[in-house]
DNA sequence: CCTTTTATTGACCGAATCGGTTGATGGAAT
DNA sequence: ATTCCATCAACCGATTCGGTCAATAAAAGG
């Protein structure tokens, strides 16, 4: 694989993304090195020279993202912050962080979280049992509910936003990099919407 | 396709939900008849014992989903509701409906909306032209948006909206129709929680 | 300039799968 | 007893699969 890493890393984002982007959206079996070497641009030779097998592709693009969530987790994450809807902002903004590098990154991983191709699924289990570990560190423990009105249920306020970070994430029309800046600043109007409302006090 | 039609209900119900499934989350050309067969616990010969080609299902599949729809916004729709989340409970409530009928409905739709195989693209285009006229029906013209306070922005309301209910239809984790109810009963309080707390006046 | 190494690919391999057909089988209706 | 029809395993030629390889183009080194 060091073939692969002595490319230039524009030809190597070339490739990745179409590999994430195929791989994401027509899982292992349906989906052909034919394919991503066509949307990359290169020969189906090339692909099969960076990386020995299929397989060693998918789970090369398996880590890589893994590893690429991991950082942007470790570089932006604060758990010092306690309030509801900056927390639900700071994971936003590490979604968006890896969208922009990456655009087909978390529809990938969703992907390969539902995979069960015989030849791929017991290698999955053994990294994805990881999960939770992320899961419990970005969740909604420690958090301070205290500045929500009385009346406001904020476990349905909850299944709102998981909802919309779906939306979010997954849309109908596959994201443009380009768009993102503007969908993020809706977001963000959004959260400030619903802050304004359920909390007790305005914020400024 | 009288041959089709002459399964009961339910074995028709069975093989469609099958292809729908896999139409919808694997697109035209890497959907084998196979596949389909497979999920619907029948032979290949029999799919192209009902259905001539592959083309006919997929075109069978398509109007049969359009007068799902049709049929059900023709049955449920009343534009004399003027309220805005009413209104968009309305329009859940008919998405709901059509889930229940057959769950990968909505999937399968937005996969032909998407799709561009050269074999069915123009068959697709000449139906999916007359889309605009059910948005437009759907859509929130003549609404009452008088009742919200007067610092909230009903656009980004709306486009909350959109990205909760694409989250909503399009779930990470596929749909089971009998989660559907439990779903809705989140949805319906969340509609409740944001007019109680974006209207000037408490709903009852 | 020539040589050696490396990047890149078109053509190819056997195996699998594709959309679609057909002949055989078995059960229900006449 | 016979007709009819639903059902499917086996099969068809064509395509595509994952993967290889020999040949070429390009770059590097002398």
């Amino acid at each position: 694989m060091e073939k692969f890493h002595n490319l230039p890393q524009e030809k190597q984002d070339i490739l990745i993304d179409a590999a994430l982007e195929a791989f994401g959206s027509n899982g292992y079996k349906k989906t052909s090195i034919s394919d991503i070497a066509a949307a990359a641009g290169i020969s189906k030779a090339m692909v099969f020279h960076y990386f020995r097998t299929k397989k060693d592709l998918y789970f090369y693009l398996f880590h890589y993202c893994w590893d690429l969530i991991t950082s942007e987790i470790n570089n932006q994450f604060d758990n010092s912050v306690t309030d509801f809807f900056e927390r639900i902002t700071l994971s936003t903004e590490i979604k968006v962080a890896v969208i922009k590098r990456h655009p087909a990154t978390l529809s990938f991983l969703n992907s390969v979280y539902h995979e069960n191709n015989e030849e791929v699924k017991d290698g999955i289990k053994a990294q994805m049992s990881r999960t939770d570990e992320f899961r419990n560190k970005i969740a909604m423990d420690g958090m301070d509910y205290s500045k929500f009105k009385d009346d406001v249920d904020v476990g349905i306020v909850m299944k709102m936003l998981v909802w919309m970070a779906e939306g979010f994430v997954n849309p109908s029309k596959p994201l443009q990099p380009a768009d993102l800046d503007d969908i993020c600043k809706d977001f963000y109007e959004c959260m400030k919407l619903l802050r304004n409302n359920l909390y007790k006090e305005q914020y400024l």
